[in-house]
DNA sequence: AAGTGGTCTAGACCACCGC
DNA sequence: CGGTGGTCTAGACCACTTC
């Protein structure tokens, strides 16, 4: 039998989704930034929907920086550019994919090892126990982006049914254990000698790196990953808005 | 009885606002991380809101990092530590205050600029065009924590109204530029020299960048900021999850 | 004054989880 | 199976912006 497969979409139709498409369709058909969409009285009539339903959909297209509301006066088209990197979850191959770069990996590292402190504090795991590390060369159109390494429990995924070959997520979600939801640390750092040298880029050059904690959707604690991307090359780019806050 | 004036905003009480403050302390009171919190319909009980309602107040609540949901299990408490930072627009001093730092400024400089090319084509205006520079050093309890670089039309912010003494955001807000949406671009850079000696770090260390082109209600450009933060004691942290994409 | 998005009610059915 | 969050309806009043 070839291929593992992941589920298939038993997965019902939403009608906000459905609306959220319409709208995307009216906004590439129609629209420049910064014009007005039909109201939400408007949308719930063309779509035979709810308000709450229309502004599900609206609040869907906000979060992606699509569109933006102003109280008492409407709803928007948004002014997004390329490069845009709204901080949801992807992995590195979606990520580049959407960038506009094709994905590819050089695996540097696997190995069976022991957490030490700072992974078994990151998993919620004793000290010691069996991990899978995995090491990678990440790159984009053939050229160095990132150096990325993953730590997940052997509970998780044993080093044996590990294949190079396929993507780690899929792997994750075949057995069980996608990864839906994460913390991430981003920062900026000095590249030791030896990932200047895998990066292609001057010893002590400045990069960014960005720590992650991912969980199921069970909320087990899956995989800690620490990708070291090429300052050059790679960069956070998302909108944000005030929020009539606070504590 | 005689009106009694306030110079307060008088900001109607949201009753999901009420809620979240309520669950808010509960989990400081009583809860630890990943513990299940009171089902929604249990909430709509307990605060004799509707459901709809309890829900705002949860979303806001994921929004912040502080609880995540289950389906079909409920609703769990977060393990978000110390240093967090949502993507969400704040001032430097809303910023640091969030992080449990006294804001302060040292203002290095103040200038009436023409627009250079970069400047002019994220602000939207012709080459040349003047505008109001001010460079300051921000500090976080006395310690220097980044450079900021701020460049106003001024036509938004002439240098003679300008006081140094409040706040740039209370003074754009004061006069219609509120800035209340924001694109943001983070990377990582090298220091130059002189700005290693200002943040009082080796030279060539590595900086968190975040460059941000603000805009008011209306859509106008209203600023672009440069700020350079060190990178020992800045960074992101923030909750990401999968979404049902669809691109 | 009219129209907009923001909040809120009181219900309902569904998909999914753990027992 | 009962309980949970996810979606959805059909209304309502409010604060705000624009005319």
């Amino acid at each position: 039998m070839a291929g593992v497969q992941t589920h298939e979409r038993p997965s019902k139709v939403l009608k906000y989704e459905i609306v959220a498409a319409g709208i995307r369709a009216l906004i590439s058909a129609s629209l420049a930034p910064h014009d007005a969409l039909p109201s939400e009285r408007d949308l719930m009539a063309s779509y035979g929907v709810s308000r709450m339903t229309v502004r599900a959909a609206i609040a869907k297209l906000a979060d992606e920086g699509r569109v933006y509301n102003i109280r008492g006066s409407g709803t928007f088209v948004g002014s997004i550019t390329s490069f845009t990197r709204t901080p949801k979850l992807t992995s590195f191959t979606e990520d580049m994919t959407n960038r506009g770069f094709i994905a590819s990996s050089k695996t540097l590292a696997v190995a069976r090892i022991e957490a030490d402190e700072e992974i078994a504090g990151h998993l919620a795991i004793p000290v010691g126990t069996e991990c899978t590390h995995m090491r990678r060369l990440r790159l984009a159109d053939i050229n160095p982006m990132a150096i990325e390494d993953v730590y997940l429990p052997t509970s998780v995924v044993a080093i044996e049914s590990l294949r190079l070959d396929e993507s780690l997520y899929a792997q994750l979600a075949a057995t069980g254990h996608e990864v839906y939801r994460a913390e991430e640390d981003i920062r900026a750092i000095n590249l030791t000698p030896g990932d200047s040298r895998l990066l292609d880029v001057p010893d002590g050059s400045a990069a960014l790196q960005v720590e992650r904690v991912g969980s199921s959707r069970k909320g087990q604690l899956v995989e800690f990953a620490r990708t070291i991307y090429r300052a050059d090359r790679y960069n956070f780019h998302f909108v944000v808005t005030r929020e009539t806050n606070e504590t």
